[in-house]
DNA sequence: CTGAAAGCGCTTACAG
DNA sequence: CTGAAAGCGCTTACAG
C-alpha cells in the first residue's frame, strides 16, 4: 500500500466513482450511499491516501492556519501565551505558525509577509515596538487579534491585562510600607505595556506628595535590567563611606523596585545581590508575571501575577469566533492581574546595611549623601 | 492599488506580457529583458501583488515549511531549542510550524498528520515517549532530523548531548565529595534521554562499591519532581525522632540529588526546603540544563549545562543540508555538555540538621533509622 | 528573450 | 445519490 502518491483521483479510480464522491466522503458533505462510502474508505485505507491541504487551500483561497507572532518565544511569558493559544485552538483544525520577531518591526514585517503568502485564516499578534502593521494590511492575515500589547489605532480586538491599575496598586502598597523612593525598571519605551505600567506607577506617586519615582527603560532582558537596577542602586549611600551603622535620612536611591517582567525581575534581584544589598531589608521588590523561581527564592518574590493562560485562551477564542463569522467588536478586553504578596516587600530600614560594595558594571560609586539621580535621555524621572 | 486580488495574471495583463514572464521576474529564473523586468516590477508594486505560496506549493508538490515538534514549548529547554532552530533556518525561506505534543504519542500523531497534509520540506522532532513514527512514515515529512531524543531504529540523523558521560561525571563528583547515597530524579522511563542519564548514573556507582543510587522516574515537571524528591527525603532519619544533634551513621536516604532537567531541579530544591533541609549542608544538588534562576539561588545551583543553542543550530543545519540535497548520514551527533560547579555541592554533613519536618505531600514520615527505601514498580533502584 | 499549454490536488457550482 | 467541467495561483517543460 501507500503506492506512489495517492490522490482523490487514484482513490476514485480504484472504487469506480468520481473524484468528488471521494471528496464528499472526505468532507462529510452531500449525500453518499453507505455502500459507496464504505468502498471509498476502504480504498483510502488501502492506498494510504492522505488529503493534501495545499490543494484544498488553493481551491478555498484560504488556509486553515493561524499565525502567532510574539517578540521572543524564549521569554517564558510568550512561551506560556503561545501554549495557551495553542490549547484553545487545538481540535479546531487550524495549524499554528509560530513566529518570533525579536521585537523588531522589520523582522515582524518579514515574518508577516511569509505568513500572508499562505493566505491564513488569522493572526494572533503581540505587536512589536513600532509595528508597521497598517489597516490596509489587516485583511491579508484574515482575522487579527492582538494580545498583551495593543495595536494603536487599528480596529482589532485586543486582550490585555489591567497593567495600569495593577502597577498602581503595587506602588501604593510599597508607599504604604513607607517607601519614599521607588523605581520601575520598565521595558521598551514605545511598548504599550510599558506605557500603561508607567502611568499606573506615576498615578500612585502623584497621590502621595513627597514620594519620588524613577523609571528606567530597558530591553526587557535580565542583563539590561541588571545594568539599570545596578546603576540605580549605585546611587545609594555607600556604607563604606559612612560606616557600617550610619543612618542617612537624606539618602537618595530607591528602596523599592518594580520589575517589568520576570526576566527584568531576575535582573533586579541579581543587581541587589551584586551590590551587596539585601531583599527586602535594603530593597523591596515586586515582579510582574509570576515565574517558578520566585517561590524558590529567599525571600519569595512578591509579584503581580499576570493571567497569561486566560489571556491566551481568550485571544484564541476571539479568533475562533471571528473565523466562525461571528461579529467581534474591536478594542481591548481586560483580564485582571493579581498582586501576590510573598516576602520581598517590607518597610525600608532606616539603617543602611553594610554591603560589600562590589557593584558590578557601570554602577556609580557614591561617596557622599544628597546625590542626584542621573536621568539619561532615554529615561524618565518624576518626583 | 491593491485592488481585488492580484495574481501573476493580473500583473501580466497590466504589462502586456505572459504570466510566466512575471513568474520569471519573481523567481529570477530564465532571461528577462531589463525593460520588461522593470515594467513587471512596477505593475507588481502598483497592484500590491504578493505571491501566493499555496499555488506555488501545489505546483511544486512541496511546501517550503519545516515542522518543529517538541514535547512542551512551555518547558524552557524546548523554547530555547525552538529558538535556536528558528535562528538557523531564518533567511532560508522556510516557514516553521511549531507543534507541541505533551509527550503523548497520540497527540504527536495528530500533529504530524496535520503537518504532512502540507507536504512539508522537513521535520525537526523531539520524539515523544513511545513515538509512533515509523520508517514508512518518514518520507511524508520530507527530511527528518531528531534532536535531544533519539528515534530508535530509524535511519534519521540525530543531535544529542553526551548525557551518559556528563551524568556519570556529575555522580563521580558527588561520590568524590563523600556522598554514599545518591538519587537521580529522572524523567519519563521510556525517554532515550532518561535511559542514557540513568546509565551514566549507574556506571559511576558501579565503580564505587558501597555507594547506593536511587532512580525515580517522573513526568519531568516541577510538581512531579517535588513529590518524588520529597518522598525520598522523607526516608531520611527524622531529627524529630532523634534529637536535634543526633548523628546517625546508618542513615538511609540520599544526601545528593541529580535533577533530570531545570523544572525537575526546581522541584528538588523546593522539596528540600519543604522538608526543612538545607542545600548543600544536608542535600547536595546538581541540575541538568542551566536556567536563569540557578545563579540567583543561594547557594547557586551547580548544573550540567546542556548546549541547547548548539544543538538546535546543528539540527537546523542538518535539515538545511538535507534539503539542499547533500547526503547526511543517519545516527547521532554528540554535542558535549559541561559541568558548571557553583555552590550546591558539598561534602555530606554527618550531623543531621534540625528540620521543621513540615514535609509537603506524600512524604513518608520516618520514625527510626535503618529504613529501606521503597521501590515502586515504575521506579528503579540499584546499589 | 518570450509565450501557449498543461497540471499540481482539491472543491464548487451545476446537472442529472 | 452521483458525475463532468471549471478553476484556485503557480511553475514546468516545450516551443519559438
Amino acid at each position: 500500500m501507500a503506492e506512489a502518491k495517492a490522490t482523490i483521483y487514484t482513490v476514485a479510480r480504484a472504487v469506480g466513482v468520481s473524484a468528488q464522491t471521494v471528496s464528499r466522503v472526505l468532507n462529510g458533505t452531500g449525500q453518499v450511499s453507505e455502500k459507496t462510502r464504505a468502498a471509498v474508505l476502504a480504498a483510502i485505507e488501502a492506498q494510504g491516501y492522505r488529503p493534501n491541504a495545499v490543494g484544498r487551500s488553493l481551491r478555498a483561497s484560504r488556509t486553515p492556519m493561524v499565525g502567532v507572532l510574539v517578540a521572543d518565544i524564549g521569554n517564558p511569558f510568550y512561551a506560556r501565551l503561545h501554549r495557551a493559544i495553542e490549547r484553545r485552538l487545538s481540535g479546531s483544525g487550524y495549524s499554528l505558525m509560530l513566529m518570533n520577531c525579536d521585537d523588531d518591526a522589520r523582522i515582524e514585517r518579514r515574518q508577516l509577509e511569509l505568513l500572508r503568502s499562505y493566505r491564513p485564516t488569522g493572526l494572533v499578534i503581540v505587536p512589536s515596538v513600532g509595528s508597521s502593521l497598517s489597516a490596509a494590511d489587516l485583511p491579508a492575515y484574515g482575522h487579527v487579534v492582538s494580545v498583551s500589547r495593543v495595536l494603536d489605532g487599528l480596529p482589532v480586538p485586543a486582550v490585555v491585562t489591567d497593567e495600569r491599575e495593577s502597577v498602581r496598586a503595587a506602588a501604593e502598597e510599597l508607599i504604604a510600607h513607607g517607601h519614599t523612593e521607588l523605581a520601575l525598571i520598565s521595558g521598551p519605551e514605545q511598548a504599550s505595556t510599558a506605557r500603561a505600567r508607567e502611568e499606573g506607577f506615576h498615578q500612585a506617586l502623584a497621590r502621595h506628595p513627597g514620594r519620588r519615582g524613577i523609571v528606567r527603560h530597558t530591553d526587557g532582558t535580565r542583563a539590561g535590567a541588571q545594568a539599570a537596577a545596578g546603576e540605580l542602586l549605585g546611587t545609594r549611600p555607600g556604607p563604606a563611606a559612612m560606616g557600617p551603622a550610619a543612618t542617612n535620612p537624606t539618602a537618595t536611591g530607591p528602596t523599592a523596585m518594580v520589575g517589568f517582567n520576570a526576566l527584568v525581575t531576575e535582573g533586579i534581584v541579581s543587581a541587589i545581590m551584586a551590590a551587596g544589598l539585601r531583599c527586602p531589608e535594603d530593597v523591596s521588590v515586586v515582579g510582574f508575571t509570576d515565574a517558578g523561581w520566585m517561590t524558590l527564592h529567599r525571600p519569595p518574590i512578591s509579584v503581580i501575577d499576570q493571567p497569561v493562560e486566560e489571556m491566551g485562551a481568550l485571544a484564541g477564542r476571539l479568533l475562533l469566533d471571528l473565523a466562525a463569522g461571528e461579529s467581534v467588536a474591536p478594542g481591548p478586553r481586560v483580564v485582571p492581574s493579581t498582586l501576590i504578596r510573598r516576602g520581598s516587600v517590607a518597610a525600608p530600614s532606616t539603617k543602611i546595611a553594610a554591603p560589600a560594595m562590589k557593584t558590578a558594571g557601570p554602577a556609580t560609586q557614591v561617596t557622599g549623601s544628597d546625590t542626584k539621580t542621573a536621568a539619561p535621555d532615554t529615561n524618565e524621572e518624576r518626583s
